[in-house]
RNA sequence: UCCCCGAUAGCUCAAUCGGCAGAGCGGUUGACUGUUAAUCAAUAGGUUGUAGGUUCAAGUCCUACUCGGGGAGCCA
């Protein structure tokens, strides 16, 4: 007897003799004298038919087994006479694992809505797009290490409580064991203060400035009030940072990155994503196709401005040096004028945080977003600053204390070197991979401003 | 946090000017010898998000709140 997925049996080449076969019944087709089941088990989209004749000893639990149920099948893979599939489970016995009250399980064949599937994301991913997301996101994973690997980069686990209180992105949770939050920090567990990170970055930076090329891959909080189809309290980000690199290598492999990630995925999960592109978004598969081929637009903050200016557009926000680009004017430049992804960067520094490097125009730094047409910024990096006196007075200047940060500072004290890197937020590529519209859709168990269940 | 829209059966939605609470799907029961979101017949299912208010009468009008959606800000 050999147990068996979905996806072996339905891939099989061959008959297949004492098959063992477990999974979750997605519908159930019974007449007089046989049932038809179609099982899933996760493995891939396709469920498996499962033919049950009522001569066979165990057709009696075949009243029990109803949409919901998990069930245990043995029998022989046979070529299917129906239409719609290649082979076929013939039971020789059916046993149910599980009993699923048809009157109270909320999942039907038909189709239900996003939102009312967030009400139950512990059955969700019992449907064909959540299971497709769940594989999605898993291979998507995989891809990153592979890429990095690759390229001779080292995964590093930077720390999720982290003492600064200012990591320049975001307001932060307080992480603390005190019953009363108003007693003082030097109380608390860790002597002060203590945060969710709200990014790897700094730490990532002294790996860096010694093995060279390395990444994080982990959760990231914000306890901003956001309430956006694009943001979540708590989602995943992929922070690589080079040494001895600058903002234009940095440009280079972020573009990499963002390709490499989708012909994976164009590869690996083939089946799956046709579920989106037939289903979610008619124009996807041709959006992606179009970015593999597309050179990323690499603009200047200043030629953005122009260009925006000179748009004839009548934007309700006005454009000018000094302020950052909003929603309306990347979606311009995304998806009228270049109808392409776009890198803009070297940034006025007044609108970026303190360890972007200062370029030589003593206005801006050389910070880079990586705007992506219906998605909108992906990815955010920059060079960072390697001149120490440049950093102390940066610091100073934003009102943060130096001695917070006296380890960063000493990586340019002891042989400092340019060095860049970014972020990308994995969600947000999985929702532009999949053309999925809601953050909390790509995510297992989203977590949200009031939405904490599951 | 701000602006707009919404909440009616398990799900997706309808209900005219304020006048008897409805459909499809799903469920249940039955029929059917190869089904494919099976088909056919019958049937059950409701404190209209919560709390107030106006009215002879409220799903419908008013106020507040909760939750959801879209947009904005913040950002990944």
């Amino acid at each position: 007897m050999y147990t068996k997925r979905a996806k072996e049996l339905i891939n099989a080449d061959t008959q297949l003799k004492d098959i063992k076969f477990l999974g979750w019944v997605r519908s159930k087709r019974d007449s007089k004298n046989f049932t038809f089941l179609e099982v899933n088990d996760g493995s891939c989209l396709k469920n498996l038919q499962v033919i049950a004749d009522e001569s066979i000893e165990t057709y009696e639990n075949m009243k029990d087994i109803n949409t919901g149920a998990s069930v245990e099948i043995t029998g022989e893979l046979v070529e299917s006479p129906g239409k719609g599939q290649k082979w076929e489970l013939k039971a020789d016995s059916v046993k149910m694992i599980g009993f699923a009250d048809p009157e109270s399980y909320p999942l039907q064949k038909k189709r239900h809505s996003d939102e009312f599937l967030r009400q139950i994301s512990h059955l969700r991913t019992r449907t064909n797009k959540f299971g497709a997301i769940s594989r999605i996101r898993s291979e998507a994973s995989f891809a990153v290490h592979q890429f990095f690997r690759e390229r001779g980069f080292l995964y590093v686990h930077t720390p999720i409580i982290t003492g600064s209180d200012c990591e320049g992105a975001g307001q932060m949770f307080r992480v603390t064991t005190l019953d009363d939050t108003k007693k003082p920090a030097a109380d608390d567990f860790f002597g002060k203060a203590a945060y969710l990170t709200v990014s790897g970055q700094l730490n990532v930076e002294n790996y860096a400035c010694s093995l060279v090329r390395v990444y994080t891959f982990g959760p990231t909080f914000r306890a901003e009030n956001s309430n956006t189809p694009r943001h979540a309290a708590e989602f995943w980000m992929i922070e690589p940072e080079v040494a001895f690199a600058d903002i234009f290598d940095n440009m280079t492999l972020a573009e990499e990155f963002v390709k490499y990630l989708i012909s994976f995925l164009l590869e690996n999960c083939r089946a799956d994503l046709e579920l989106f592109f037939n289903f979610v978004d008619k124009w996807l598969e041709e959006r992606l196709a179009h970015v593999l081929e597309s050179e990323f637009v690499r603009l200047e903050y200043r030629e953005a401005v122009k260009i925006l200016e000179q748009s004839g557009e009548n934007f309700e926000y006005p454009v000018s040096f000094g302020t950052d680009l909003q929603t309306e004017h990347e979606r311009y430049l995304t998806e009228k004028h270049f109808k392409k992804p776009v890198f803009v960067y070297n940034y006025p520094k007044t609108i970026k945080p303190f360890y972007m490097r200062q370029n030589d125009d003593g206005e801006t730094v050389a910070a880079m977003d990586l705007l992506l047409p219906h998605v909108g910024e992906l990815i955010g990096g920059s060079q960072r600053e390697e001149r120490l006196d440049v950093l102390e007075s940066a610091i100073k200047n934003m009102g943060l204390s130096i001695d917070e940060y006296w380890w960063y500072a000493e990586l340019r004290k002891y042989g400092t070197v340019p060095h860049s890197g970014f972020g990308l937020g994995f969600e947000r590529l999985l929702m532009f991979v999949t053309g999925v519209s809601n953050i909390r859709d790509v995510i297992p168990f989203a977590r949200t401003p009031k939405n904490l269940d599951f």
